[in-house]
RNA sequence: CGGGGUGUAGCGCAGUCUGGUAGCGCACCUGCUUUGGGAGCAGGGGGCCGGAGGUUCGAAUCCUCUCACCCCGACCA
């Protein structure tokens, strides 16, 4: 058992600050409500950038990068969208010791600036589309922050392109939701619902937001990622037009979505227990660590040369940098084996002198602590097979946790139960009335998290009103 | 911005009511014994007690002002 975390039973809240501390992944920036993202947490960022980044560009898209001030007019253009962001937004009003013409706003994000640069960009369907990504820091001042979830400064991928048509613009949106939902579920296996936005719910100036959803370990949902088709009202606040093949002006349809270092959050909350991070394989930065035991010089010596061996039977199955050695013969097994459980790397592989007397290596899950003894020879191809089924475990369990914490309730009697005893996704129909939705997340804090678009539909009478409902949306408290 | 709280060693805290020149646990350093899930003993280093002013022979402690942070609420990737 970890004596530096505190259970999830006892305090979820906390447990979740522990874990991040423990395993050295953040720490409190000097300035309110940021973050220092240390190594450790810095690289699972890169490795889901990797990954990300691989998948923008199979499916078309190239990087860029737009400056983090922009004119404080530009937000204003777009009207929703400035209603939307003029509360968070940290302004510079001072330069070079003097005051600014035009005060700058550091971005909450791009739309705007990237806007007009498409609008100098684009002249004619030739131009069309343009499928842009840019890797950035966006600053949005937060009344109450929490590490990864919710901080002042954070980073993120925002993707931006624009389309001679609405259904272009539709596939385009549809299709990184997708890419989003696979990511999400085959790298981080954490189980999403991927869903529509309802209008309270959408991004600040978008035609229609999409989103996944995820469950966390305490019932509650959180938002990983989004995807917004904006419609033309960018393209018209920026002027982004273009002479279509009849020679007519009309204006672009774009579109911007984005995950963020909350994903790293999401992690956090959706695998780890109570002695500290638990990373899927596929994502963990460190994926093996070797650690020789030994009592004096000559075990030392001894057991120091198999450990070299047994990271060469390694050699073809997996990339060097995502093996450890730990070497330390200052720390004591146990202060090692927890150094690395807390980082949350997914498999040990002890090696001492029983295991090099008998030629094998003792393995040990992460997860759910099981032992095995492993020959040398079989070692490569275990070791393989283990993270893949490790990987396999933790989505199954996530998914096992979200559907033992979906319920479908009738009226908003058993709603306001629900959500009051048990939490997690609660499937209810509604009358499509942002009155109502409003009402319900004044009553019991829970929001639509999202409209299902997939499966089938199933009619029935709004929880509140009585009223026709053409399915069933889902509601949770959330992050 | 409303309500509540806290600032004392890297971290967590006691000491403040009843002024007398700073202490505990963890971490850190040294040595010995230990070592397959967080070791034990011994020794040691480290603090303008958030900041400024005041009262006093004397202030972490009392008074005034200030700054910062945390929790709850409104806002949110």
């Amino acid at each position: 058992m970890a004596t530096n975390i505190t259970p999830r039973k006892d305090n979820y809240s906390q447990w979740y600050q522990d874990v991040i501390s423990a395993g050295q992944l953040a720490d409190h920036a000097p300035v309110k409500g940021c973050m220092v993202i240390r190594p450790t947490g810095y690289a699972i960022w890169e490795e889901i950038q990797a990954k990300l980044d691989r998948r923008f560009k199979e499916t078309g898209h190239v990087n860029a990068y737009f400056p983090v001030l922009i004119p404080k007019s530009f937000i204003t253009r777009e009207a929703e969208h400035v209603e939307g962001f003029s509360p968070e937004l940290a302004v510079v009003t001072q330069a070079g010791g003097k005051e600014l013409e035009e005060p700058l706003v550091v971005r909450p994000t791009s739309e705007t600036v990237i806007g007009h640069m498409y609008s100098q960009w684009v002249q004619s369907y030739r131009d069309l589309p343009v499928m842009i990504n840019q890797w950035a820091n966006v600053m949005r001042w937060e009344m109450r922050t929490r590490m990864f979830l919710r901080t002042s400064e954070f980073l993120w991928q925002e993707g931006h392109t624009a389309h001679e048509t609405p259904e272009e613009a539709e596939a385009e949106t549809l299709k990184m939701l997708e890419v989003y939902r696979e990511f999400l579920e085959e790298e981080l296996a954490i189980p999403v619902l991927a869903g529509l936005k309802s209008e309270r719910e959408k991004f600040p100036g978008a035609l229609r937001t999409y989103s996944v959803e995820a469950l966390m370990q305490d019932a509650k949902a959180l938002q990983a990622g989004t995807s917004h088709n904006l419609g033309t009202n960018f393209a018209r606040a920026f002027d982004i037009q273009y002479l279509d093949r009849s020679n007519e002006r009309r204006h672009a349809h774009t579109t911007s979505w984005g995950v963020s270092t909350r994903l790293i959050g999401g992690i956090i909350m959706t695998h780890s227990d109570d002695d500290g991070l638990i990373l899927p394989p596929r994502i963990a930065p460190v994926k093996t660590v070797i650690i020789p035991l030994f009592k004096n010089p000559q075990e030392e010596a001894q057991v120091m040369a198999f450990a070299d061996k047994v990271k060469a039977a390694l050699g073809g199955a997996m990339d060097p940098l995502k093996v450890r050695v730990d070497t330390r013969g200052d720390l004591r097994p146990a202060d090692r084996f927890f150094h690395w459980a807390q980082q949350g790397v997914p498999l040990r592989l002890e090696v001492g002198p029983r295991d090099v007397a008998e030629g094998k290596v003792m393995m040990v899950r992460r997860d759910n602590r099981a032992k095995t003894s492993v020959t040398l020879e079989a070692l490569a191809q275990t070791v393989t097979d283990t993270l893949a089924a490790m990987q396999k475990d933790l989505f199954q369990k996530a998914l096992d946790f979200r559907q033992a914490n979906t319920h479908s309730v009738e009226t908003y009697d058993q709603f306001k139960k629900t959500v009051e005893e048990k939490g997690g996704f609660i499937l209810a129909h509604w009358n499509g009335k942002g009155e109502v939705e409003a009402k319900i997340k004044e009553e019991t804090k829970a929001t639509i998290r999202s409209i299902p678009i997939t499966g089938k539909k199933e009619p029935g009478k709004c929880m509140v009103t009585g009223e026709p409902s053409e399915q069933r949306v889902v509601f949770a408290v959330a992050y």
